[in-house]
DNA sequence: TTAAATTTGTGATATAAATCATATTCTAAG
DNA sequence: CTTAGAATATGATTTATATCACAAATTTAA
């Protein structure tokens, strides 16, 4: 069971009224995962769309041979896989499957399922929340977007040092003005999101290090050079 | 001025009723466009967003030094650059830009420009017209998904048979079950598609016409081997 | 119809990043 | 604490693909 509050903490539904949020309590269900536990796999049939309450979730896909590419890491407060909803728009829920594999990646993750049944009917009384709902998506894809543009377009060395200084803008508020960069995924995940492997990260970090732009200490990075580590990301 | 007949043509619009029709006709303008001509470029002040009437456009970003990466192809029916509309929700229209290039690709294509001012209202009428937007932003979402697995986890041959393959489904209907791909892009469209350069895709096609299971004569393919075309692309 | 320009094809070479092979460091379990 | 397993680092080598150089073919324009 979940509370009203808790329910709140899905940016999505949270300016729903207490008749609205009661709906949602009673077709939804809450989930508490562990670092490593799958909460859909790719094209598994579609139950409905998740938000994360609590810790964080990589959505990701896996190629044949076992590589893994990272699309969206989804922390608190954000929803993932709302697009089978609207895909087929006439064929209420005809064959709707996840379009990729969703992990949690922290210890004591909690996701809220929302069911598909009634999301619709939700909708459809609740213009608000359709516009929410249009935000949510379009954020997703504006974002997709930026990523296709970084793994496409850029070696790994402009990827990585892009990726330092979203994570130092994310965070500046934080922290106390220091130049100061906390990873919060593994290694692993951060290559995969980078569309390379392990050992290529390593290189690089390494590589940004000899050239004193930044110093890196396990999962801390602290930026000696933040005007260089633009022009390098640019 | 645009006829109500041709703006149905846009299936967002396709379902509208004269009213709303009117409103559209008055709030948007058409362009005409010869091949190559820019619609508007990445990062440009938003006007609003497009529906292709007749002809083709492709999205696209440029990296720093010129390389070109094509995110979609639009055709006939659909619109593009509808993410700013919804992407700041409560700033109605603070600093929205355009999220990649957009150019036509065919002579005579011609575009719809819907001004962003009256959409909002437009969709708060008409649940409908709300639900066919998430619609066409999902579709682009899962497609750009599908994409980026393409390009980051699959090599350059499995990429072309691929899109090969895509084409001939997509045409089947048309031709008569002849196993025949009429590309109707060039190939410097399909090498930056495909994430890849020119030489590349001739050598590609090369290599797939000595295996025995193409023949390529300029932008016409014919499919010698489509279940060994299926397991390459795999 | 011919010339110019653009697109496409192909060979030789360069290069970023993957792969393979260990070594080292870190982390969690007993 | 100690040990086993996982994560990370680093060197040597390979590989897919980009780059460069140019030739051939096709399209466009004059």
């Amino acid at each position: 069971m979940s509370s009203f509050n808790e329910i709140k903490t899905i940016y999505l539904f949270s300016e729903l009224d207490d008749e609205a949020l009661s709906l949602v309590a009673d077709h939804s269900s809450i989930k508490n995962l562990n670092k490593g536990e799958i909460i859909f796999f790719d094209s598994e049939p579609y139950l409905g769309f998740y938000g994360v309450l609590e810790g964080s979730v990589k959505i990701y896909k896996i190629s044949k041979d076992g590589k893994e590419h990272i699309l969206h890491f989804i922390n608190t407060g954000n929803t993932f896989a709302e697009v089978p909803l609207f895909e087929n728009l006439g064929d209420v829920d005809e064959d709707m499957a996840y379009p990729a594999n969703a992990m949690a990646i922290e210890d004591d993750t909690r996701v809220l399922l929302f069911h598909k049944e009634c999301i619709i009917s939700l909708l459809e009384k609740d213009r608000r929340l359709c516009f929410k709902m249009l935000n949510s998506i379009s954020k997703r894809l504006r974002f997709l977007n930026k990523h296709i543009e970084e793994v496409t377009l850029k070696d790994v060395t402009k990827r990585l040092a892009g990726y330092i200084l979203l994570e130092y803008n994310k965070n500046q508020l934080n922290s106390e003005n220091k130049p100061l960069v906390h990873l919060d995924i593994s290694k692993y995940d951060l290559s995969c999101y980078l569309g390379t492997i392990t050992e290529t990260v390593s290189r690089t970090f390494r590589k940004l290090q000899d050239d004193d732009i930044l110093i890196v200490n396990g999962r801390n990075i602290l930026i000696k050079d933040i005007d260089r580590l633009k022009e390098i990301a640019k």
